[in-house]
DNA sequence: GTAACTGCAAAATATTTGCATCCTT
DNA sequence: AAGGATGCAAATATTTTGCAGTTAC
């Protein structure tokens, strides 16, 4: 199971209430988050600037990874064990449900590769499909 | 050739002075934009609130589509003809470069099939990659 | 002439920065 | 004790809304 403290340790980062709250609040989501989710779901209230520095600081650690969107905001995950900081290994499928608007990270689908006209030279890719999750499909 | 004018007529939007130039400057851009590479590059200077508006517009009337970044804001791109409003057909890799930051459509390699978990039902996708575009390459 | 578009003003929202204080190690 | 994290205040930036005047058809 996924402690918040041990996340921080192992990232040398000093353990405070507001980054375990809010890497509980990731731990305890099945799926992405937005700066206002947090703000909106958080239990105790930690100033709105707070939350972004943490989110700041936990990407830079690889401790989550953005999920791109076409809505003027950041979506933010919690990365598995073989994240690290600048290497990210976040390259599945994002899938966001057009009923639940939940934003799902579908760890076990890797990114398909694809072939690029000549002289673009990839380095990383990411997908986000949308539809219906598998929840919502019932 | 792609003509402004027509591109508006076709959709029956009223040809306005904001509409041509901001229609132009995607045209005359090989690339996509946000509304404030819009603000910095257009001639004429209109109403931010009007870049607003024309952008809401347009792509509604499906002229053009948004490409997913992660970095709060929301990138356009021309549709190419086989877009219609609530139908986008552009589900062509999008690719942005780490050197010269501009995104490309890739509008002839599609988004590849990928195979989702149990459940999930898949209706829009968009991939975007990351990387050194063919002109910075060299 | 009429409907639709634009610009202006203002409100609402979101993000960043500096600094003094407090907390973790 | 020292460095780093937080909260507050304030500056900056972004997006939305209402309304009156203007323009396209």
């Amino acid at each position: 199971m996924l402690d918040s403290i041990d996340i921080l340790k192992r990232n040398t980062l000093s353990v405070t209430e507001s980054r375990k709250a809010i890497l509980d609040l990731f731990i305890d989501t099945d799926g992405a988050l937005a700066h206002a989710d947090i703000e909106k779901n958080i239990s105790n209230d930690f100033d709105r600037v707070t939350v972004y520095r943490t989110l700041q600081t936990f990407f830079e650690n690889g401790i989550i990874h953005q999920i791109p969107t076409t809505d003027n905001t950041v979506l933010y995950a919690l990365c598995k064990d073989k994240c690290e900081a600048g290497h990210h290994h976040d390259e599945h499928v994002h899938f966001i449900c057009n009923l639940c608007d939940k934003t799902i990270c579908l760890d076990e689908v890797t990114v398909p590769q694809v072939k690029l006209p000549k002289g673009f030279k990839p380095l990383q890719k990411a997908m986000v499909v949308k539809g219906i999750c598998a929840e919502c499909k019932n």
